[in-house]
DNA sequence: TTTTAATTCTACCTTGAGGTAGTATTTTGG
DNA sequence: CCAAAATACTACCTCAAGGTAGAATTAAAA
């Protein structure tokens, strides 16, 4: 029950630059060493976040990646789904295929109202919400 | 964000064996073949469930496996100990250790409901809850 | 007593997530 | 121009979860 480790990076390296506001750039050694995400690995999600047009890129020496995305407009639930790490309303806890109420589980009814808050969560907070909280790296 | 594939069949086979009451043993054949879990990989689960007590095991023929744990007092927080598919209330939901009001990570404050909801559920959730519900296999 | 049908034990195979390595490409400061 | 420092690309390695195979053991039916 937990989400996968390179959305947890990705989470994390977004919160991060967000944080710190886009005056510089933020360059792949720079992340890697500050959150502790290995430098090979790291790049790797960066190519994501660039392609998905959370970060740009800037290529050459002097480089790095800076935040393009709207901090107020990106929420959780927009990165959960970059990393495919964000599951249909409808996939069933049990893994029996799909899940709605002529078609339930045995743990359909009561999975309802904790899977709605977490996706509530995901869906309300942003990259926003989370800057100037003075929280871990 | 899910739970293993072991831990969901778990369920599902407990759930079963719950609802059709102890007036007859299952074999892993009927087990097997009702819920569409591969023979093989089902034996293995089938040992964790007799080891962890869930349910007892007669062998030789016409032998299978009956429930001797409380339908009213196995809940699905048991099972999923029993499958460590359950995190510390304290787990990082970002991966970095631990965290608590001193300690957060970015999406601590949060996570800090919905786990809770989720935690409660998985609590209050029994096998006799479920009995006689009408679930799908 | 033999056969049959069940559980159990041991070992191996497969796959995807996570991670590593090396090289190519780009850009700028000196 | 050239070297340095940055991103991008391609390929591979590792490990645990999920799943498979076959033989050993057990016990009741025939």
């Amino acid at each position: 029950m937990q989400l996968h480790n390179t959305t947890k990076y990705a989470i994390r390296i977004l919160c991060y630059i967000a944080d710190n506001g886009n005056e510089k750039l933020y360059s792949a050694k720079e992340l890697s060493e500050i959150l502790g995400i290995p430098y090979k690995f790291l790049t790797k999600i960066m190519i994501e976040l660039v392609n998905a047009k959370f970060v740009n890129s800037i290529k050459g020496r002097e480089g790095g990646y800076e935040l393009i995305a709207d901090p107020s407009k990106t929420s959780i639930k927009d990165i959960l789904e970059t990393f495919k790490d964000l599951e249909e309303d409808t996939t069933c806890i049990l893994g029996i295929g799909h899940c709605d109420c002529n078609n339930k589980c045995a743990l359909h009814d009561k999975w309802v109202e904790p899977r709605a808050l977490i996706r509530k969560m995901y869906e309300n907070t942003t990259l926003e919400d989370i800057k100037d909280k003075d929280f871990k790296l």
